[in-house]
RNA sequence: GCCGAAGUGGCGGAACAGGCAGACGCGCACGACUCAAAAUCGUGUACCCUCCGGGUAUGUGGGUUCGAUUCCCACCUUCGGCACCA
């Protein structure tokens, strides 16, 4: 029974109540303050779908938790949001409900921002960024123009990847799986030769392998550096016949004596040159079938080989041997130099040619363990590094030095060098869709391509278009739009029509948060000296290969025309699992398991959402969804209200020990809850609040309420669970009488000496298995733990009266007699 | 095939540095309150046995160690990524 009667807890309430007061006293603006650390964290932007999913809610609340962390911990933390607001969805929609993509993508935005603000986050909306806003593809534009001018961008023709649904060209890392399916809608591509734009990503493939500057998970580094796919290896020039230069990579120059024939991607310049009149029919067939096939088809592994002899041969410059020149597809065109020397013997894909085609297979390496190679009975090739044989002067060379000594001796002939070679491309940002920032570019007949001049931007996205696909960019179909002056002669020229990957507006986002209003330049030089880099990044997995990449790549890009500084953007980066459907499935409209986070709100509040976000699951890994796990810190939250605001009968009659108990229990908390924020560890912070809430009950049970001790509970309680649950936390230190804000009290001091343990319970063991537990002094000495255990009845039991061979003491934890 | 992550009660998960396996929560069972139910509060809850007391358990099999969920080796399963990259 208590004394006082107080209003039940009710969120929907409290939750709206609080986040007006904060807006509207600007508790969450962060603006510099050269007195404090500053702290940027992160949280990757969302694509204005229409409505926020609970992935979302999982992605940002523990985010926002942590901010809210550091901030009570003294840093001046800057939390942003805004909205990658350009994109294919939005086009799709204005099709499908024939509503103007911009009308579509707005009316989105708002909503999607009402959802925001019922999270009780601490973003700063003065700092919203939006990427469709003129101001902000103004700078977008801008930014194409300065790596334009700095030949990292450029325009090539070349197959690149089309997705027949979204009418559209894709980037390479937008092309997923096996079948080579889009990133977006799940149709195989096609090729199709293109005018393209790229960026030289490329330039920047060694420098994008280094991490050390930076924290971000071993997954993320491994898989970006697969992406890279670093090769070292030798450039080797063969000739063909007519004396063209055949330039070659290889990984194994050390096996160049074993090439027994050439192979060039069917798409090669030379392929025409050397096909001799005989083979021209045959070589020409195979081209126009290998060019029908989709990427599937083609690149498939298991595939059985084939290929065309072109009638040309080449000559092998170390021993200036004539070799046939084959085409065949398992040579790409977009790796090396799409053009290969073909070592039978000790490459497996090269011997399956081989032996398909009756090619000579020579051994050159002979490794030390097997018996002798004889190329007419291998069955498969032997990649080992060996001794060299069959090698000109290099024969006798072992399989440690083959590699460098190779090399050595083709950079004194001059006929090679050594190189690396790199799986990354160049990246393609070309996208023939109209809801994206338009590419300034004029195309002039006298002057080419020109740059639109910068006082001249935006290049302004028309909002009259027909956005029904058609294969054509939307923007070439505009009656008026595409035509122009040159900026150069003013003589007349045409608009570039296509638009930019989206991925480019997102590699600056975090820029534009600086300065979302900025009309100098693409932000405030003042803030981007307080703020940046980023200190902390969170975000999800699934673009570990694509706007990581890029992010990073445009950083360092700018940082090299002078734009941004330092090595990296982003310095810490820790990344959220997926929350799955009840079903265990992806969640889908299609599949019904979809869990709405505005449902879950209006039924247990933000405050108990945000929290179950952070208990159910460990955040890097995430899960499937448990609609009646939410229940438990419900619960506890309705407890929390409860045990700190309602009177009890029994006050003030707590023992000494109670209270003692109490304070340590409540540091021993702060410091796991400080240590579990640090790491990212949410869930193991709402389990230790609720572990402390049980103890602060059974407390206040023992008639703990209303002493010191009790007031110091209160008090680090609801600033450890501030950043967790704000409204429930802001209305209880409210109540209190205590002083508005909560969000803006220090974090709880740690007391070492409150937390420390003045009895341990030690562990008794006999050949290590459990036998007694002896509650002792926490200081006591290794010899009276080791008495004490021994005296022990249980132990004596199972001692059988002998002598123990060995005691181990483990201070403070346990006592192992070995016999 | 290659690379990465993960396998712990009925379920989600915990175990900081090699030292009590299963914290915390869900679910379930029983009890209190109630005319009753919900809510709330309390107690219990890995499995097996001969239930006093033992034994067995962290995907499987080995190893190191007084002692292994934790370290090492081999393997299995699930998930994610890459895939003829010369």
């Amino acid at each position: 029974m208590s004394k006082n009667i107080i209003p039940v807890y009710n969120p929907s309430e409290i939750e709206p109540k609080w986040q007006k007061r904060w807006e509207k006293d600007g508790l969450y603006h962060s603006d510099i303050d050269e007195t404090k650390p500053k702290h940027y964290a992160l949280t990757m932007l969302p694509y204005p779908s229409g409505d926020l999913h609970i992935g979302h809610w999982y992605a940002m609340t523990p985010s926002d938790a942590r901010a809210r962390f550091m901030r009570m911990r003294g840093y001046n933390v800057l939390f942003p949001m805004g909205f990658d607001a350009f994109g294919l969805p939005a086009e799709n929609a204005a099709i499908k409900h024939n509503i103007h993509p911009k009308v579509w993508t707005y009316r989105n935005i708002e909503r999607m921002r009402q959802q925001l603000r019922s999270m009780g986050a601490m973003f700063d909306w003065r700092r919203e960024a939006i990427s469709s806003d003129p101001e902000y593809y103004r700078w977008t534009q801008w930014f194409f123009i300065k790596l334009f001018k700095h030949d990292l961008a450029y325009r090539k023709k070349s197959p690149v990847d089309w997705c027949p649904t979204c009418n559209t060209t894709l980037a390479r890392e937008q092309v997923w799986g096996e079948d080579r399916h889009c990133e977006r809608c799940g149709t195989p591509v096609i090729k199709r030769d293109l005018e393209q734009w790229f960026f030289r990503t490329t330039r920047y493939a060694e420098e994008l392998l280094c991490y050390e500057t930076i924290d971000w998970p071993e997954r993320v580094r491994v898989s970006q550096t697969n992406w890279i796919g670093r090769s070292e290896g030798a450039t080797v020039f063969f000739h063909t016949e007519h004396g063209d230069e055949l330039e070659i990579f290889t990984t194994r120059p050390d096996t160049l004596w074993g090439a027994t024939f050439m192979v060039l991607a069917p798409e090669h310049p030379l392929v025409s040159k050397l096909t001799t009149p005989e083979q021209r029919k045959a070589v020409e067939a195979y081209i126009e079938q290998a060019v029908r096939q989709t990427d599937v088809q083609r690149e498939a592994t298991d595939k059985e080989k084939t290929g065309v002899f072109t009638g040309g041969y080449a000559i092998n410059p170390v021993n200036d041997e004539r070799i046939p020149v084959w085409i065949a597809d398992y040579v790409l065109m977009t790796y090396g130099t799409g053009a290969i020397m073909a070592v039978p013997a000790h490459d497996q894909r090269d011997f399956e040619f081989a032996r398909k085609f009756g090619l000579e297979v020579r051994p050159v390496i002979q490794p030390v363990d097997m018996p002798e190679l004889r190329g007419d009975e291998m069955t498969k090739a032997v990649p080992e590094y060996g001794m060299m044989i069959n090698s000109g002067s290099l024969t006798g060379t072992p399989g440690n030095q083959a590699f460098e000594k190779t090399i050595e001796f083709l950079e004194s002939k001059k006929i090679g060098h050594r190189s690396v070679n790199y799986r990354l491309r160049d990246w393609l940002i070309s996208r023939q869709r109209y809801w994206g920032a338009p590419i300034p570019i004029v195309y002039c007949q006298q002057c080419g391509a020109v740059p639109v001049p910068e006082e001249q931007l935006p290049v302004l996205l028309p909002d009259d278009v027909e956005w029904r696909p058609t294969g054509e960019s939307p923007l070439k179909l505009h009656p008026t739009w595409r035509f122009t002056t040159c900026p150069q002669c003013n003589g007349p020229a045409e608009r570039e029509t296509d638009t930019m990957d989206t991925f480019m507006c997102s590699s600056w986002y975090h820029l534009r948060y600086l300065s979302p209003k900025y009309d100098r330049g693409p932000f405030d030089p003042r803030e981007y000296d307080y703020w940046m880099p980023v200190d902390t990044y969170t975000g999800g997995i699934e673009h570990a290969n694509m706007h990581l990449i890029y992010t990073r790549f445009f950083h360092k890009a700018c940082r090299d025309m002078g734009i941004t500084k330092g090595p990296e953007p982003m310095l810490q980066l820790r990344n959220q699992g997926i929350v799955l459907g009840e079903d265990s499935e992806k969640m889908s409209k299609s599949r019904g398991n979809v869990v709405s986070p505005d449902d879950l709100v209006q039924a247990y509040g933000a405050d108990t959402v945000r929290a179950y976000l952070m208990f159910f699951a460990r955040w890097e890994l995430g899960g499937p969804w448990n609609s009646s796990g939410i229940e438990g810190t419900s619960r506890w939250l309705r407890r929390v209200w409860t045990i700190f605001l309602e009177e009890p009968e029994v006050q003030g009659k707590a023992t000494s020990d109670v209270l003692r108990n109490l304070r340590r229990k409540v540091h021993q908390t702060l410091r796991s809850v400080t240590r579990d924020f640090e790491k990212f560890e949410f869930n193991t912070i709402v389990s230790a609040l609720m572990e402390l809430l049980n103890e602060v009950s059974k407390a206040k049970q023992a008639g703990a309420w209303g002493t010191t001790e009790w007031n110091e509970a209160t008090d680090i309680y609801l600033r450890m669970l501030a950043p967790v649950a704000p409204h429930i936390s802001e209305e209880i230190w409210h109540q209190l009488g205590k002083p508005y804000s909560i969000h803006t009290q220090s974090w709880p001091e740690f007391d070492a000496e409150a937390a420390r343990e003045e009895e341990v319970v030690l562990v008794v063991q006999v050949n290590g298995k459990l036998r007694d537990r002896i509650t002792v002094p926490a200081n006591i000495s290794e010899e009276d733990a080791k008495k004490i255990a021994l005296a022990s009845e249980n132990v004596r039991r199972f001692m059988e009266d002998k002598q123990p061979r060995q005691v181990i003491v483990v201070p403070k934890k346990l006592v192992n007699i070995v016999l």
